[in-house]
DNA sequence: GATGAATGAGCTTTCATTCAT
DNA sequence: AATGAATGAAAGCTCATTCAT
């Protein structure tokens, strides 16, 4: 995403109004005017950009899953945390992306993790959301590695990890829980950490 | 869902063959043309059935629902087990269904899940799963009861235990994981186990 | 309309149903199911008194038309009325019927006046309002008779007379006028006889 | 209905097509691919210029309106004429149009006046055809004024004059009349002026 | 690059009518 | 006579995508 030419700027701007878009009302309720008009400028236009609905989509997921990376990669880095730290700092960030920000994990839940026929192809078998998986290996690496965490088998871990705060957020999002989503955390990196530890 | 009379086995059997498409191809990629020809009859006759297309997608996931909750009822019902057996059984029941009758479990994660717009109405606020949600809710209030599990909020648990589940079977049927999915089952059970435990 | 016989006490009950829906919400607009659940049976016995819904349409006006037509010709009878009055009884049956009874009037203007294409064969070029112009006629050759009328085309009396009437009554049923229809009957009269008059 | 834009032509040409068509055989005969191959064009491409089949049709009854009302004002204007040279005046344009340029008058009658259900919101209470009105209007207060009609209500003379005229065209347009239409403007005016005259 | 009119395929839904029961 | 499930044809409308300008 070379997004200091001009072109990338413009294919930037498009994939932020997209997502904002089909985060909040799905992927087919979303239609290519609707996104041109967001952004001001004619439907025909974007396919300059993105040659299909479908492409412009995996794009999203593609910048979608570098930036959460990016997240979980800074705190992965602070090698001064011990590992229920470090889960206590992922869920929080998990956590205020999903009430502050909430398209990038809405998207996650909503438009990638259903569509499935959507990411086919370059995104078949996750491999657009490697960049995200990764960091999460990484964090369970190390938590292995320093004594804290059981080693078992990653998918085992991702998933709690992952189907863990995808569905508080989803029941946030479903306006469905008592508290303020943030108010949780303590408690959910305690269940997480009791879950993985040694 | 008066399955006895003959109006009831049809819409049944509608509910089933939609069930398959929709959890297979996704809601919007299934269509009414579809699931008539599926069943051998014409589009127009669902009508007489399902007033829309959206309805029927309700009624499935009541429909999902109720069988579902049937079978936690079931495990709950099991007065003598230990919490810690309760959670393998559950855990077994969901990940058999996930392998050997996938369309319900898939229809809650990529249909029921993703496209909000469709379970409004009746349907808001999963009022529609609520004999599930309910279950999982005296599972929960047994295990606190006799002491076996933390007394925290409910969501926090079910959160846990769903995602985690839904989680696993994503992957699974995204055939990401390295193993059967059955055989995570005892570490799974073991991490819930640990997570929510006094 | 042998009102007498079991059949055709049925066939008069389904035309009356039929009457007030198709001047209610119009021809197109009402379905044969729409019929039969005003009258408690079923949709495909409605097709076992009348072989299609343009014939039952049809048989509708034929119907109508003998009514309205009764009602002229009582008036005409009456041969101690002069014609200004005979004019002033007309407008009033009309307009009394048009708010008391306003499905027969209705049909007229909304039914049969715009769907020509419903009304072809037996009912071509109003063949089946003949008994309703006829009492018209009657009453504008008694009044050329008498010497109160001029005499002239009759098309051109019979179009004042009806096409005011029917004018009237859709700025009625449009809640358009000012005051209620009837408040109307006196000088509207005075305006049909004295463009008659010789 | 700015016509000097690409787009406003556009717009007028679909107007006019399914003025052709829905005047000829009703509204809901004719259907969007109809009025399409009339223009040689796709039916999708319809609703770029107009958002569906209601919105169509009351733009129609706007476009049509404004039209005869411009051509009574026309008359109006005419302060030379009395008013019995009015009447004959617009009888005869009545009549002409309705021989030469059958649409307006018959899109009036069949589909305006008829399929109410059609002209609701916007158009609720004849408010897409004021122009229309205001303009006979103004006639009528002129007659007044000079002392040749009787001060009466307004919708009493109005719905002489329009049910009139509208009657014959029916008449006409139903092959009834025993004489070309304009062969009855002066009887026509006649009657009117007799009906109206102080 | 940018526009937006145009297409065409396809969707959900409706409904008159038929027909087995 | 009566039912109502079933059909099939068609309608209105949507939208990703193309392409002339």
């Amino acid at each position: 995403m070379k997004a200091e030419t001009k072109k990338g700027k413009k294919k930037e701007s498009i994939i932020k109004a997209a997502l904002a878009l089909f985060s909040l009302n799905g992927f087919y309720k979303t239609t290519i005017p609707d996104i041109a008009r967001r952004l001001g400028m004619s439907a025909g236009n974007i396919y300059n950009y993105f040659p299909s609905k479908d492409i412009l989509a995996q794009e999203i997921i593609k910048y979608t899953s570098e930036i959460l990376g990016h997240e979980i990669q800074k705190i992965n880095l602070q090698t001064d945390l011990t590992t229920h730290q470090k889960i206590k700092k992922i869920v929080e960030v998990y956590f205020n992306m999903a009430t502050q920000k909430p398209e990038m994990i809405e998207y996650f839940l909503r438009v990638y993790l259903s569509n499935r026929e959507v990411f086919t192809g370059e995104c078949d078998k996750m491999i657009c959301v490697a960049g995200f998986i990764t960091e999460i290996m990484i964090f369970f690496a190390d938590g292995v590695e320093c004594g804290e965490l059981r080693d078992q088998d990653f998918f085992s871990a991702f998933g709690l990890f992952m189907g863990y705060l995808g569905g508080m957020a989803f029941l946030n999002g479903e306006s469905i829980l008592s508290r303020p989503l943030e108010s949780y955390i303590d408690e959910i990196a305690y269940n997480i950490y009791h879950a993985l530890k040694t």
